[in-house]
DNA sequence: TATTTTTGCTAAACCGGTTAAGCAAGCTTT
DNA sequence: AAAGCTTGCTTAACCGGTTTAGCAAAAATA
């Protein structure tokens, strides 16, 4: 027994597929269908047990309701927590998610938006890995609706959620200042996208202004992500000069890599070594000494992000918007930096 | 300028649309179109900067090419990885994956499996939450192929993919009592999923097998999973009796509350109590105590279970086969059970 | 030369809805 | 009584592809 369709109700009723489109999407009573038809219809869509095909609705309105999202990897903890508020934001107004993880890569990601485009999601969350600036670029050209999260490219116009980079980084270096640690490193990735510049910058600028018996110190590691590399950054800080007594981590992970590092070293934290990192997994509480975080604001981010995209969906415009939101942190201290 | 459909290269070339329809998809020889004309529709396709319209290809055969995932909450990062694996694995096949987050919530997972089964995703992948037996004895009615990863029914004939829980359960016990703790307890989650009973009997086997002198002590949670729900557990557990000196927990959520409370208690791991978990997140490796883990193969049970799906997708077979798969855990020995 | 086969292409149905336009019958107005 | 309005419905185009059946002309065969 195949799936009943509109016509199927329309010939158990000897009336015409029209009568019955009318009715099943509410619109009965303007098109002046008499009371008794519309409850026969209902009647026999019951008893049929009628569902509407989506796809022929898709096909005739050209949307789908649907979200492409494409992140770094959905199990990162930050990134995780992000797609599920993302999930929850675009579900309350009936979009679905399709999501596909990029690991920061831009062959990947360019991939990933052929997918999505011929998927037909009617607009696109992207966290851009460094070197997508042409791919982002043609999204905008092409008109498809999106908006940037966690990076953004100051060349393109663009919709994007982001926190304050600079801000959070200034003053997480000014709370390791305060706490009267001299020899403070930074600990980044080498890529070239804004979000961690400004984290750099912030950095820098704090030092700068706590004076000259303050020296900058910044590791950019290859963007592999390899534990074997922090291991060396830190080895090379640490033995370098008057080595350090505190590190800045500029992301989650970084920041785990780091605390397995600095335990393998058989340093301690924060007696040795204090730290504090961006983000704020849940495991940074239960670390063997808990992190110092700067918590983004995942919920907003998320909300804020699809609250965006669906508005560029749904408004009729010629010319897209470019909304810039930057959202403020948490700061969350911990023994880590005790 | 609108987006060209094979109308408009047809017009361009004076010929058909199914002429062009043919060549396109790679049937041009087969349907004795020239050589001349195979190249010259290419050529027009390419000027026009054709892009088939997917949705009308998916309206003609019923497939979208797209498959619906159902997980407690893609922020925990057991689901996350599995996540991320069944992500990799589908687009290999040339799939999509929709997501969406249950929270072990019935209600929640039957509104997703309605909006999934409007969706028209050719198959489900789903973790199904305790108490929705019906929902999924309704999948397999209404013939939609599914595969069930990480639990499963008893009662219904399911493709499926989990892990031997009974026996990680009966072997992590066993660890336990020849590393000659005595008062070993089992925390687990108050559910009546066949995965957490194997778990508990696989632990309630190897206490009886130990002898008279070993007492099992199994406390059930709320599936709330509140932290503080985590903290009377262990309260009471330490407080009864002889007390406990090590401890087994049945999840990763329960594990990181655990070794949380078990901190702010003041006790010290392993010293005053050991510790084992299954599942193995990252940070189970930077924890306080590094914390000895049941590593479930979240990659084999990812591909499996995409492998599993699609077959089912694919094949013609009115029949749906039940593939049952129990996959081995690998167990960590870390610090917290020195 | 008459018939069959091959070549190269077209026509049109089809998937399942949505929607603008229109029509006949009954009722109201002038 | 003619004209207009209302009611309750139908017709058919449309979205953009896929696919079956078939046709005319050229080539091959009897």
């Amino acid at each position: 027994m195949k799936k009943a369709s509109i016509q199927d109700i329309a010939d158990r009723l000897g009336v015409s597929k029209a009568l019955v489109s009318f009715v099943l999407n509410g619109k009965g009573k303007e098109n002046r269908i008499s009371d008794q038809m519309i409850k026969k219809v209902f009647e026999v869509a019951r008893e049929l047990n009628y569902k509407p095909n989506q796809i022929s609705k898709w096909f005739r309105t050209g949307k789908t309701q649907t979200i492409g999202l494409i992140i770094a990897d959905i199990s990162n903890p930050f990134f995780g927590k992000l797609g599920r508020e993302i999930e929850q934001e675009a579900y309350k107004s009936g979009y679905r998610i399709i999501f596909s993880s990029s690991d920061e890569n831009p062959e990947k990601s360019e991939r990933q938006l052929e997918m999505l485009k011929k998927s037909m999601v009617d607009g696109i969350i992207i966290a851009p890995p460094p070197g997508s600036n042409v791919q982002i670029e043609n999204l905008r050209q092409e008109k498809i609706p999106y908006v940037l999260i966690d990076r953004y490219f100051p060349e393109i116009e663009s919709n994007y959620v982001i926190i304050d980079n600079f801000t959070a980084s200034y003053d997480a270096t000014k709370y390791l200042i305060n706490k009267k640690y001299r020899r403070i490193a930074f600990l980044t990735v080498n890529d070239e996208l804004v979000t961690m510049n400004e984290r750099t910058n912030g950095y820098l600028k704090a030092i700068k202004d706590a004076g000259d018996s303050y020296t900058p110190m910044v590791e950019k590691l290859p963007f592999s992500h390899k534990k074997a590399e922090v291991y060396d950054a830190i080895k090379v800080l640490s033995s370098a000069g008057d080595g350090i007594d505190a590190i800045l981590f500029s992301s989650s992970k970084i920041g785990l890599m780091g605390m397995e590092v600095i335990a393998e070293l058989g340093l301690r934290v924060p007696g040795d070594i204090a730290v504090v990192s961006f983000d704020d997994p849940d495991f940074f509480k239960v670390c063997y000494s808990p992190v110092t975080a700067i918590a983004q604001p995942l919920e907003d981010m998320g909300k804020k992000a699809v609250q965006l995209l669906i508005k560029e969906i749904e408004s009729n415009e010629i010319q897209p918007k470019s909304e810039k939101v930057a959202l403020k942190t948490k700061f969350i201290e911990r023994k880590s930096s005790g």
